[in-house]
DNA sequence: ATGGCCATCGCGGATGGA
């Protein structure tokens, strides 16, 4: 079975690519980040014609996530936001997954993380307070769900691997020690970047600025992961970042990111 | 090609993204 994240940059504008790629990638959960778009404009009409159930989580012009299960997989105690951390900003979606091809159900967290403009700004502040939030509700999550997959759009590099010029781009967003530091604060709960359990080409990222010609030269940084729990580990056996949709005509500036796990367990 | 983005809101240009 397959899971896949994608950061669309509006689903109003890209869900002609949506549909597009889930014809030929059938991927059986695919979680969206930045939706832009409030829930009464959520084209479930539409995904449901291409063969999925979705839980969303919208708002007007900005963020909004949604998680999407190929049919006839289901899903279910759907969380939105991060539980007791008040948040105008809808940035999280989680849910029980059964998935279409069979085996055990997983808890599926979907998260659009904060960008975090500039280090020290009140974005940055309010960044580093969410991930906070995150860790200790997902200790919670884990104590509760040990089949457990994290993925999204987490808007930080692990480390400079997953950045095209490190020395040029050292401490500033994304890639300063504070937000590595809280992210491994993250993975210390027993979470593993999946991407990097299997050998990758150098240079692999997952979004592009659209300016000066970042895609066609590869200056990129990967801030899109899909991180699962000790108890899936095991049941990795590829993941792989889809550049395909990044040449396409009026793309996304992220590319998806696609987990394959053994069904069995 | 001597400057190079995109989406939103809303109709100009600011804001946010990364």
């Amino acid at each position: 079975m397959t899971l896949a994240t994608w950061n669309v940059n509006s689903l109003g504008v890209r869900l002609p690519h949506v549909l597009d790629w889930l014809a030929t990638h059938p991927v059986d959960v695919l979680a969206l980040q930045e939706l832009k778009l409030t829930d009464d404009k959520f084209p479930v009409q539409a995904l449901a014609q291409a063969g999925y159930t979705a839980a969303w989580f919208g708002q007007k012009t900005y963020n909004g996530v949604a998680l999407l299960v190929r049919m006839p997989g289901s899903l279910d105690e759907v969380q939105r936001n991060i539980p007791g951390f008040a948040d105008e900003q809808a940035r999280v979606i989680a849910a029980t997954v059964q998935p279409a091809a069979g085996g055990a159900p997983l808890r599926v967290i979907g998260a659009y993380f904060p960008n975090g403009q500039a280090p020290g700004s009140d974005k940055f502040a309010y960044k580093l307070r969410w991930l906070q939030a995150l860790r200790d509700w997902l200790a919670q999550e884990l104590a509760r769900h040990p089949r457990l997959v994290l993925m999204g759009d987490f808007n930080i590099t692990v480390d400079d691997d997953d950045v095209w010029d490190p020395e040029g781009l050292r401490e500033t967003i994304h890639c300063t020690s504070a937000e590595r530091a809280a992210l491994q604060a993250v993975a210390a709960l027993g979470l593993h970047d999946a991407f990097r359990l299997f050998p990758q080409p150098p240079r692999s990222f997952s979004w592009w600025d659209y300016r000066q010609l970042a895609f066609p030269k590869n200056q990129g940084l990967r801030i899109d992961h899909i991180w699962i729990s000790d108890a899936l580990r095991p049941l990795a056996q590829a993941c792989r970042i889809d550049r395909a949709p990044r040449k396409w005509k009026q793309p996304s500036d992220h590319a998806p990111v696609v987990l394959t796990l053994a069904a069995c367990g």
